[in-house]
DNA sequence: GGGGCTTGTGCAATCGATTGTGCAATCAGC
DNA sequence: GCTGATTGCACAATCGATTGCACAAGCCCC
């Protein structure tokens, strides 16, 4: 039990033993053999100091060294399943290389992105990883600029490495799900499936997109234009869109492909208004997971990123960077939905 | 435009302008008309210094000052909402004051808590929040040892000023919900509320547990101890409980008090499984929020926190540290269910 | 017994800021 | 023109660690 009664340096503790503070910081933090100090007087440094309850003084050795054992990540906001995930994640792994995470949600707002970026290069952090900015690029060359190492999560920016999720094998495996699980004897109009919402200018969305008409043009022969609906990610627009769909169907869809789970959420807003049986004939699926997915009366097929496998890939990147910037990407995880067999149906 | 090209400091500042690195240091941290530096002196400093792309070195400056800007934020996970919107308020309100907030998740694992407890020390932190943690008690009496301002939130600790939710005053407001929901003419043993979940020997649930009892008492002249089913917070745990209810029943009770989200999660993972009509005859609350839950097919009623309050209110206990340890509570929302009537009956 | 090697440790500079103090130069007042 | 206050700034110590280098003592070997 450690009792740090007060701030006690390596000079306190080389006076009492009776040596030179620096035996006592070489000792202290293991560069001590090649130092060549002997075992005994090391190890009756680390006692005393254990018993004093010394501790470092982070800052003195950061000013010294000009690192700091501070990692940075920077996200859009932490109320969010998937960048929670990837904050736990980060904080693993940083963990475990005895680092401090210091992760700072800038709500996508370029400004404090720019201005964070430049907080926590005063405090000399070690290396920065970004996920979900609004302005990468300015970012980036900041931090080249400062010759900070950084690494993008989940968003490719050019001139920087990065490591995102295979959005278009994702899209192909989820629509390969919603195809699958597809009510038989659905009369056209309402006979397709439509991918609802995201922003084809985006590099992500435009590679779900890719993944979603692939794999459609492989299983139809062809995928019409009318089955994107690229309407962006707010909520507002997934609903007018699920709306005016259904309107000019007559019902839903056969398939559904919610680009995101906010999307997601839009369409299920909607969507709980129904009967019960015009639920059941159709396919769902969104491009990102949340717990509740499984536990609605709707079977949905869900693609998760794999955040951990996101982190420890940038981690990597990081420790080795490639000659010229990378673009790594990690497959994602597919929560197929609970079969329908297993459910008891309405009524 | 900054352009860092290379670490700068106020000595080359202070060269560049003809001038002491002392003056420069004051010109640029703002004292400098309490040392009497002429205002064009100070403005030309300026002036270099953002052209130059100057920033602080704050390692140095904490080495001086002994303090480091940094606040910390001990809680157990990220990927939880209320934790998550915690980051999230506690994120803004640190920013606000021009402070880096340093968010740790320790895994509800005391030995992590206190080995970060002690990291953020080394770096010098100016206080530290503790949401959630596994060893209070031991996080307090470190930081009072390091004369470490702290102030836990939403959990009591004795000997530490603290700021938690009202959980009496919630768990009798969503009690009070769940009766005015109540379907009429259920017919005993199934005409009852039960709440489930929590553990009676926490300080948390106990006042939940109290707010519950003291409602239906109001309500129903007594309370059955049958009525509290406090099986703990494991997932597995409530839904056994739910399922040895309903067998015991023979069907569902009339009301249900969740209390936390994860054994509504739990309990949702049954009742998904029910003929919906079973479903629409009970009325639900959950002592916690999640957006889903305004998205069920069920109506149910939620208790959120204020996070956002909970952040000021500790902050408060910061700024002005009251004379003897305080426990300060914030009365939480309560997010009644969508009206059924707005719902279509199934089939 | 002298030269060279190894071993164990101390000295002092250094990182980049902050801050108490000292001291010219200017100014006001008589 | 002299005194005392004011203005404007520089000096140097300091925070607590790290680290290049010097150096004494002991040892080996011829």
């Amino acid at each position: 039990m450690p009792k740090p009664t007060q701030k006690q340096t390596i000079y306190d503790i080389a006076q009492q033993i009776g040596t030179s503070p620096s035996t006592v910081s070489a000792a202290l933090n293991g560069t001590w053999k090649a130092r060549r100090i002997k075992a005994e007087t090391a190890e009756r440094i680390i006692a005393l100091a254990g018993q004093m309850g010394y501790s470092v003084n982070l800052q003195a050795r950061g000013l010294r060294t000009a690192r700091s054992g501070l990692v940075g990540l920077i996200l859009p906001e932490h109320n969010n399943r998937f960048f929670s995930d990837l904050s736990q994640s980060f904080t693993l792994e940083a963990r475990a290389r005895g680092q401090i995470p210091v992760i700072i949600a800038t709500q996508r707002d370029p400004k404090a992105e720019m201005q964070t970026v430049q907080d926590l290069l005063a405090y000399s952090i070690d290396a920065l990883f970004v996920a979900g900015a609004a302005g990468p690029q300015q970012i980036s060359a900041f931090c080249q600029a400062a010759e900070l190492p950084h690494v993008f999560i989940d968003q490719p920016c050019p001139g920087a490495s990065s490591v995102i999720t295979d959005n278009e094998d994702g899209a192909r495996r989820l629509t390969r799900a919603i195809i699958e699980t597809l009510q038989p004897a659905i009369a056209p109009p309402r006979d397709r499936i439509y991918l609802i919402g995201g922003d084809g200018r985006l590099h992500v969305s435009s590679r779900r997109i890719a993944g979603f008409r692939a794999e459609i043009e492989a299983h139809f022969g062809q995928c019409d234009d009318a089955q994107v609906i690229a309407c962006g990610y707010a909520p507002e627009m997934a609903l007018a869109s699920i709306r005016a769909l259904y309107d000019q169907l007559g019902g839903l869809p056969a398939g559904i492909f919610a680009n995101s789970i906010n999307v997601f959420e839009a369409l299920l807003r909607f969507l709980v208004e129904l009967p019960e049986a015009e639920l059941q004939s159709v396919s769902m699926g969104c491009f990102d997971y949340d717990p509740y997915g499984e536990l609605l009366r709707v079977p949905v097929h869900m693609i998760r990123q794999r955040h951990r496998q996101l982190v420890r890939t940038a981690y990597e990147l990081m420790d080795q960077p490639p000659e010229h910037p990378e673009l790594v990407t990690v497959k994602p995880e597919l929560y197929p939905a609970p079969a329908r067999a297993a459910r008891v149906p309405a009524q």
